[in-house]
DNA sequence: CCGGATCCCCAGGGATACTG
DNA sequence: CAGTATCCCTGGGGATCCGG
């Protein structure tokens, strides 16, 4: 990418992250862990080989990721995170948090990962009774499935399945998603396609993250 | 831009502010306040003006912006942030914390401003000792002048001149943002060209933010 | 001087085919 | 499976021009 130029740490930043893909490719490294060039194309629908191949040498070269031949039975590259890649996850945490205000909208044929469906609870929501017991949902979002996992003031997922879940949530992904993140209640969720079957109540610990943080006055810092 | 087509919190977001420019755009908005289009461009050296007519559009059209005609003295177009684009503050700030490892590297043409040292310490340090007298910073980093107000567990900056500062910074921006973001420590700055006058103990009150957050495990949610 | 619009050119990205 | 090579086309950079 072509440098902004500027003595500026958001600058600097977008001058290494700023390209198309770059930030989705982390995002893939982030959720997966180490990962097969074939996996990343997978996780990353539309994009083209010669591009994704690009960008893993950019990020490398930026020391934002490494690769390593793995042996028997992988035999393969993997590609993985350094500690300066790693360290962006707090920058997909900003941007997915402010981006789930648009999550609403209805795009038909979007491509849709189980990984994504799972790291949004995980992400953008607590739980709201610490001291509650523990409990596990099972999620089947367009027949991606993940597994939340409550108890001790975490909010933990998989993807996968579990056969000991006390709520299990299926439909469209708009409405499993929309009613985990707090962009729809039960009642709208079910209006989208919503099935709940188990323990409902558990949804009530469920609760989206607000920022803590208070913006400051425009143009003062 | 092109959709990346992904039913994701992230990808969402990314097709909204992924564009070359755009989060510098809203940088300036954020830290000038309401703008006219000539002040933006001065403050995104490089911007090919009809590049900036059109991501004004498209973010106006996304909902992160506005205009308005102010009427005399101004007698012209004010482009400011809506609700929706003000939230994007917790994202540059973590591109930006993000960003503060790559400030040592040196590219010594690269353009450098008043607000952009200012928010710098506003947004990535705090005030070791909220009981501590109030005190003022002076700093002048490449002839870009900003002021520093320490008190009651706050940083507050603003870009000029104050006359009654407790200590006084000058030298290159790289000198003196580093001193003040943590990369350097005095010595260092003032290998680097930093002149300290008054009283240096401050500085010490001026303590780095570190991120609360714990990374998840790889793969892990 | 401000707020753009227009034009030209090139780099970066998208799609597909192909190879070790 | 893991990329590379190729072609095409859009979108961005840079300069200039124009109306208010």
């Amino acid at each position: 990418m072509r440098s902004y130029r500027q003595y500026c740490s958001i600058a600097r930043a977008l001058d290494l992250i700023g390209d198309r893909w770059t930030l989705l490719i982390v995002r893939e490294l982030l959720l997966r862990g180490p990962s097969r060039f074939t996996d990343l194309r997978n996780g990353l629908p539309g994009v083209a080989p010669n591009l994704l191949s690009t960008r893993l040498k950019e990020l490398e070269e930026s020391g934002l990721t490494r690769h390593e031949y793995a042996p028997s039975p992988v035999a393969t590259q993997l590609y993985q995170l350094t500690a300066d890649g790693l360290a962006l996850e707090p920058v997909l945490r900003a941007i997915g948090l402010w981006g789930v205000r648009y999550m609403a909208d209805e795009h038909s044929d979007d491509a849709f990962d189980a990984n994504w469906l799972a790291y949004a609870p995980s992400w953008f929501t607590t739980d709201a009774n610490p001291d509650g017991p523990p409990g596990v949902i099972q999620l089947d979002a367009d027949g991606e499935r993940a597994v939340i996992e409550l108890g001790g003031g975490t909010v933990r997922t998989s993807v996968g399945d579990t056969d000991r879940a006390d709520l299990t949530l299926t439909g469209p992904a708009r409405a499993v998603l929309g009613l985990l993140v707090g962009q729809a209640d039960l009642r709208l969720a079910e209006a989208l396609g919503l099935t709940a079957s188990g323990d409902v109540q558990l949804l009530d610990r469920l609760r989206p993250i607000r920022l803590s943080f208070v913006a400051a006055e425009n143009g003062v810092h």
